[in-house]
DNA sequence: GTCTATAACGAGATAGAC
DNA sequence: GTCTATCTCGTTATAGAC
């Protein structure tokens, strides 16, 4: 039997690699939603449910129900279980690495350091899922990512790393190793997406939550901003 | 066949949550390890899995195999699965709990952040395995700690936050919300542990090297509690 | 307490009709 | 391209001998 579904209209989220147009389903005559690709509805269902319990804590069952297909259509698109999941994480992976690319020289420290924490995160609050999803593929030791992400990210590093070490050395930063810093930034900002559910147990608030949002963009500012400047 | 079991003496394990001699097998006459009790080793070696691979990426018998007994017998100590695993959760949960315990009223701030910045970069680098599987119950939305630690741990946290905003009362500190500043730090410690991979990636070093781990109190220390001081 | 054997189930993947 | 049915295997959990 077909299933009649709920239209849900699409207010739109707009602007920045942070968002996520292609995600949202939209109404084409009556009551049949309509995906653009279906692959695309794959994926992001697949993203949801990977990002919370994991490669082996999800099913493909799971994963097609949630995109509104079957197993077998499922599996038409991807080979296997583990090729979805690789394919999740490479199409992340620019929209991952996006705030550290922007992570600009040409602004004064405070200003990129400071630019790159609200970055960080309104990802935090923007794309939670692709924070749980990389900080899960570390805990394990990146396994499905090592290559790919090893390379890319620590000539990115390496880059950013030179940049702040100039600064220091012009005295525009207290001496700092780059590479602390820089976990700090990561730190502090990831924080707010993979221990969202302790953040919101304790504060009783969330990022989407405008009011907590400028709020933590301030702390988080001041504490590093501070923490680095000359004194 | 029954087997000989030393009843081998408890070697006090002594000073700090933080160590763990009863993981250390030791040996007995000859070849054969001996394990004081079995339920530990158990527990011990789904700690290890656990950490890693979450509930559904680790099976039964490959804890059964690492503790060096067999599935029945695993079971005859943990009902099931789920049993055990909320067994290793709720056994950590001490060990977990005891830097912020142990954050002192009594020091001043700089005294009190920087000795807590200290205790969790020794957490994150003696107990890396307790760090990640508290991140891993974080991520999936803690659903089998949520209430054991909501409430224990939101106390304290309120406890503490109160000493942090006596501190900033009496101008000892800047004006930092006290949720913000503790995420902070648990941010920025836990990084060590749960992003270990990408840590030793981009540095080449662990916290296990006494000179990175000395480096990074350093850095960390500096970038917080500048970052707090009264200016 | 400890073991082996096996029942019972869930989930990944394939086959083949439409 | 999409579906249903099915094969197959790994894993949990139980039964029962020793």
């Amino acid at each position: 039997m077909p299933k009649p579904r709920v239209p849900d209209a699409n207010s739109g989220l707009s602007d920045q690699a942070v968002s996520r147009a292609a995600r949202v389903s939209r109404v084409s005559r009556a009551d049949k939603p309509v995906r653009p690709d279906k692959r695309a509805a794959i994926l992001d269902a697949a993203l949801g449910l990977f990002s919370r319990f994991g490669l082996h804590g999800t099913s493909i069952d799971q994963v097609a129900t949630r995109a509104e297909v079957t197993k077998g259509n499922l599996l038409y698109y991807f080979a296997n279980k583990e090729e979805l999941y690789v394919s999740v994480l490479r199409d992340l992976l620019d929209v991952w690495l996006a705030p550290l690319r922007e992570f600009s020289v040409d602004q004064a420290p405070e200003q990129a350091i400071g630019d790159y924490i609200r970055r960080k995160l309104a990802m935090s609050r923007d794309r939670p899922d692709a924070s749980r999803l990389f900080c899960l593929e570390m805990i394990q030791g990146a396994p499905l990512l090592g290559t790919i992400l090893d390379g890319e990210l620590r000539t990115l590093v390496e880059q950013k790393s030179d940049v702040i070490r100039a600064w220091v050395a012009d005295g525009k930063l207290a001496p700092v190793d780059p590479h602390h810093l820089i976990f700090a930034l990561w730190g502090t900002t990831q924080h707010y997406a993979d221990f969202a559910v302790q953040v919101s147990a304790l504060t009783g608030k969330t990022l989407k939550d405008v009011a907590f949002f400028a709020q933590t963009v301030e702390n988080v500012q001041r504490i590093v901003l501070q923490g680095v400047a000359v004194r």
